[in-house]
Parts: C-alpha cells; structure tokens; sequence
DNA sequence: GTTATGATGTCTGTGACTGACGTCAGTTAC
DNA sequence: GTAACTGACGTCAGTCACAGACATCATAAC
C-alpha cells in the first residue's frame, strides 16, 4: 500500500474549487484546502507555488492543444490560418459536457480581482507563447506577436460566450464567427503606408 | 508650514522605483520605501492598495488620453479608426524625453513576474475600459471588444518597440506602423461566413 | 476659539509564502 | 538481503504583505 493517496494536486485543486465556490476565494485559506484532503499547508505550497495558481493546474494541456493546432496548419499557410488552426485544436479540448465545470470555475475567477488578474497573465502568457511558435514558423515580428495576440483574444471572447447559459452553439463555431468577426472588422479600416505582410519562412 | 511634505504617493513612487531599480523589487519592503521618504508603512498602503500597485501610480491619465482620442474620432468612424485615434491621442503622452524614464520602469517590472502580471492585467484593463467607450459610440459586440483588445495590442508591441535603444522614431510614428501591419495581417485571411461588420451606431 | 477634517502614526493581527530539517515507504545498488 | 537513496510529505519557525482600530495634530471652516 501507498503511503499517501496519489494525485494530491488533483485532488487540492478539486477541493479548492469546491470551498472557493461555496465559502469564497479570500474566506478560504491554503490551510484549509490542504486539511480538507488531510495534507498540510506547506505540501499545498509545493504543488502550487502560490494560492491562485490551484485554480490554473492543468492548462498545460490547454496550450499544448494551442500549439499542436500550429503544428498541424500547413506549411504556406498566412499567420492568421495558422492561428485558426489553433482555435480550431483548442476547441476539441472543450465539449458540451464540460461547460458546467468551466462555468463555476470561471464564476469563482471573475468573483475576484487576484484571480482576473492572474487569468489574464495566463492568456497574455498563451499569446507568448503563440508567437513563439509562431516565429519559430518563420513569421517575422511583430506579424507573429500581433497574430498570436489576436489569437488569444479571440479564444478569450470566444469561451465568455461559450460559457453563457443563452448560448448552444460549440465552441469551434463560437470561435470561427468571432475570428471572422476581427477579420471583417479589419477590413473596413484602409491601411496607410504598409505594403501587404512580407512575413512568412525566412532565410 | 504644512504638518507634512505634501505628494506623498509621487514620492513613494519615485522611492520606490529607485529602490526597486538598485535593489530589486522583492528585496525592498514596502516599509523600507517608506522609511526612505519618512513615513511609515501604513501610510504607503493608504496610497497603494497593494506593493506593485506603486509603480503604477498615475496610469490614470494614460487611461485618460485614450479616452479623448475616441472622443475626438469623428462620428462615422469605423471601429478601427477610433481605435487610431486613440493610439494617436496616447502617443503624444510619451514624447522622447521620457523613454529613459521608461525604460527603467520597465527594466524593473520585467525583471519581476508578479510585476509583469499587474502590468498584463493593466493592459487588460484598458482594453476593457476601451471596449466600453466603444459600446457607449454605438460599437456592438464583440466588434467593440475585438477593436478594443487590438488597440491594446498594439500600444504594447509599439511601446516595447519604442523603449528599444536601437529605435529612433517616435511612439506615434510605431504604433501606425504596428496597426498597419495587423489591418494588413487581417487582410491575407479569408473570411468565411460572415458578412462585414454591422455595427456602428445602434437604436 | 471651537470644531471638523484629513493625512498621518501606532499597535496588533492574519494569512501567504519560504527555508531548514526530520520522517519514512518504496526503489535501487551492491 | 541490507544499505544507501529518493521522493513526497510533516513540523517548526520566520518574514512580509496587508488591514482594522484608534490616537494625533496641523490646518481649514465657522
């Protein structure tokens, strides 16, 4: 037998969440999440190096669904192909089934600013991220931070109506309609000085 | 003679950024920035709710300027154009006497994640504020909210840009450039379903 | 002159986080 | 087969960010 109960993470992360929605994010103190899955205060600072981050464990597979989408854009494909292929990866990650559990989290999230706040560092951390997939593609700066950024704020608007309880479409339609939407939006204003975008496979 | 100097917040903030710059941010306490202009920790969290919250001491009239830029748009401005104006507004808010200023603010808030998260959060932030003005011109969403984020965008790769020791043009000058070359990054996708944007003045 | 006000100091407490060190089941090395 | 090793945890003690309550006192208002 084990000497301790595996996955502590998952289970301090379910925990959380779970005193977070009931008692309140600043009400609930990591001591207390720890003992609620019989473990210490200090071993719920060693899986989450602070209190907030429990409620972000696991978005790694999140981004990695961002840049597999990359991976699989063709290769003469623009920037923004290559990130609609990423939309279109990230959104297999979340099926109907999942809007519950998505819709209390993020209840618990916009309940409190230290959560936005550190919500939006992940989502400008996934444009970084993005971009670097991105240059690492051949797309020259700042094509790739600006599309990559666009990116993630079309994922951002795209899951907020995704979540809303008036909404059936999936999330992949959600954000096709909304990256057409910047596109369209784009196309009303005239460029000034640029010519076309000469990114794209250097060397 | 007043009881106490006055422009408490302008000097803790100027202590602060120095102490922050010679010794790094998380080895000065915010008792030791308050000592160092004679007063006590207290007082420093009276004027900033938080200890990073010093450094961004007066963003307000940053906020300010992209605000009027919209106000000064003309009225049948497309979305993206009021965002031009307000990047051209902001602009002049930074003129090139105040980059060295810049540039070690910046150099302090890189240097420090949680520093780097407030200042995501702050972009953010305007972009929300911004979507807002738009909505209120007769923007619809999520137009307004995508017209919004990108202007963000765009300030924050032009600013980064106009930091750089290598960089010679002026702020204005960059963010054109930086829109341009998103509105000309838009323009090599091809939209698939949507019609063009039907916002723009509503009721 | 009295009173109100506002910016400050003082005191005290809580909770987030950290470093150092001890513990012990399971694994590996010999 | 045992000894050394490892990894996940507990314990203890400490620092610092931040907040509530209350006192202080120069200046403004009356």
């Amino acid at each position: 037998m084990a000497r301790w109960e595996p996955g502590a993470a998952e289970r301090l992360q379910k925990a959380a969440l779970d005193l977070f929605a009931s008692h309140g994010y600043e009400e609930t103190t990591a001591a207390q999440i720890a003992q609620s899955v019989g473990l210490t205060e200090r071993t719920f600072f060693r899986h989450f190096s602070d209190k907030r981050e429990v409620l972000f464990y696991g978005q790694d597979v999140f981004v990695r669904a961002f840049l597999d989408g990359v991976d699989a854009a063709p290769q003469d494909a623009p920037p923004i192909e290559i990130v609609a292929c990423a939309l279109r990866s990230v959104a297999t990650l979340f099926p109907a089934e999942r809007r519950t559990h998505s819709r209390t989290r993020q209840a618990v999230i916009e309940q409190n600013p230290a959560l936005r706040e550190r919500e939006s560092h992940k989502l400008a951390g996934l444009a970084t991220t993005l971009a670097d997939a991105l240059r690492a593609r051949g797309v020259a700066e700042p094509a790739a931070t600006l599309a990559a950024q666009s990116g993630a704020t079309v994922f951002g608007i795209a899951f907020a109506q995704w979540i809303r309880e008036d909404e059936r479409r999936s999330l992949a339609d959600i954000t096709a309609d909304v990256l057409d939407e910047l596109l369209s939006l784009a196309a009303t204003a005239t460029p000034t000085r640029r010519a076309p975008v000469r990114s794209r496979r250097r060397g």
